[in-house]
DNA sequence: TAGATTGTTAATCGATTAACAATC
DNA sequence: TAGATTGTTAATCGATTAACAATC
């Protein structure tokens, strides 16, 4: 069997692939090339068609892509095909704004639950959601079938969620506390971290101050 | 001059290096080695050692690092000796939640002002910030002598928050909208993308669960 | 001194780029 | 057919890992 390893930068650039022809299909493009895609989302035409050659022969030569064809392909190969369900740890700003964007609704992720342990959190309402106490975590594990979780909390309480969410049984964490995270080989584990980025950006300005001196 | 390019994985890590020493500065550690610093953030202690040694020599052979002086460097190698003014656009949940966060502020940067072209949105206030209109966009600029611009509004509006940015003379943008911007290579951009990381649990759930048929 | 750990070099590994035959 | 564009191979580039001399 031909069991090459996706590179995960290919990864992340497909689901940008995807989203783009998403775009271009939504505006009624019907056929795209490598070149197209490729000034789309800035990268080299050589690296578009590389990447999709991972997952097989969807062009035709001479011709280019079929938009709708491809984005389906594409959302196939990302899992996108069906819907997943999340359940979402942390009802605070963070949380709240997790709840309630459309980005994740637009790629087929529904939020299904939030928890939130503190007392003045729980009750409360976000969008159609009632935020839960950490109690029920377990119960909407099953009734969702959920595989994946978001932890929104402080960092502090972050690693003990993570726990949770692993004996709970869910296959996939997406954290977004400033922490690493201990978790089972078994377990997927993405960060997000909203500060990395925005220090890759102050260290370039200082380098480039410094190269002017 | 001994210009060695540095990888922008080894900038990444850096920044999360430098968050994991304010940790044991804070517990009271003083010294630390490679491996202690590799097993904190899950790396190997060799990545670490090469890491730094972009930057200089920090610490003593058969004693590891000293927290605090390497904490210092870390930062100051970031930018983040010092503190930096962001302007942030998009008044929506997302924007609601930056403005609010905490990681921020501990790293030393300060949102300094909120804008929305949106007339619902344009006096609302969040924490001690008044949303503004983008007329005043590049008043603020001057006034707070930004350098660093957040988008946070929807994927349509971001090519137009981005050139205004542009043109007022930032000099790196954080992008939190799901486009590719087009941007002077003279200014810095990244990109922060909340679904991509989801889409990459997804694909690994999906390639994992095919390899058990 | 013996043990520990750094800084650095060389070897390995992996990803990107360039080039081009295949083919529409 | 001529022009265009894919899929794929080979070459290049860059990053990670392993190993070890230096040295506290």
């Amino acid at each position: 069997m031909k069991t090459l390893r996706v590179p995960e930068a290919t990864v992340t650039r497909l689901s940008i692939y995807s989203r783009f022809l998403e775009r271009l299909d939504k505006n009624g493009v019907t056929t795209v090339s490598s070149g197209d895609i490729a000034e789309g989302v800035g990268v080299s035409p050589a690296q578009v068609r590389k990447d999709l050659a991972y997952f097989g022969e969807f062009g035709t030569r001479g011709v280019g892509y079929n938009v709708k064809d491809l984005m389906k392909y594409t959302l196939r190969i990302l899992g996108l095909d069906k819907s997943w369900s999340l359940l979402l740890v942390g009802a605070g700003n963070l949380g709240f704004a997790l709840c309630t964007y459309k980005g994740f609704n637009m790629r087929g992720f529904t939020i299904k639950a939030v928890f939130d342990n503190h007392p003045t959190k729980v009750g409360k309402q976000i969008g159609d959601l009632e935020v839960q106490s950490l109690d029920s975590f377990e119960n909407m594990v099953e009734k969702y079938d959920a595989k994946i979780g978001i932890i929104a909390v402080p960092p502090k309480a972050a690693q003990e969620v993570a726990d949770l969410m692993v004996k709970t049984g869910l296959k996939a964490i997406l954290n977004f506390a400033p922490v690493a995270l201990n978790i089972p080989d078994n377990v997927e584990l993405r960060n997000v971290d909203l500060s990395v980025k925005l220090e890759i950006l102050t260290f370039n300005l200082g380098f480039h101050e410094a190269e002017n001196i």
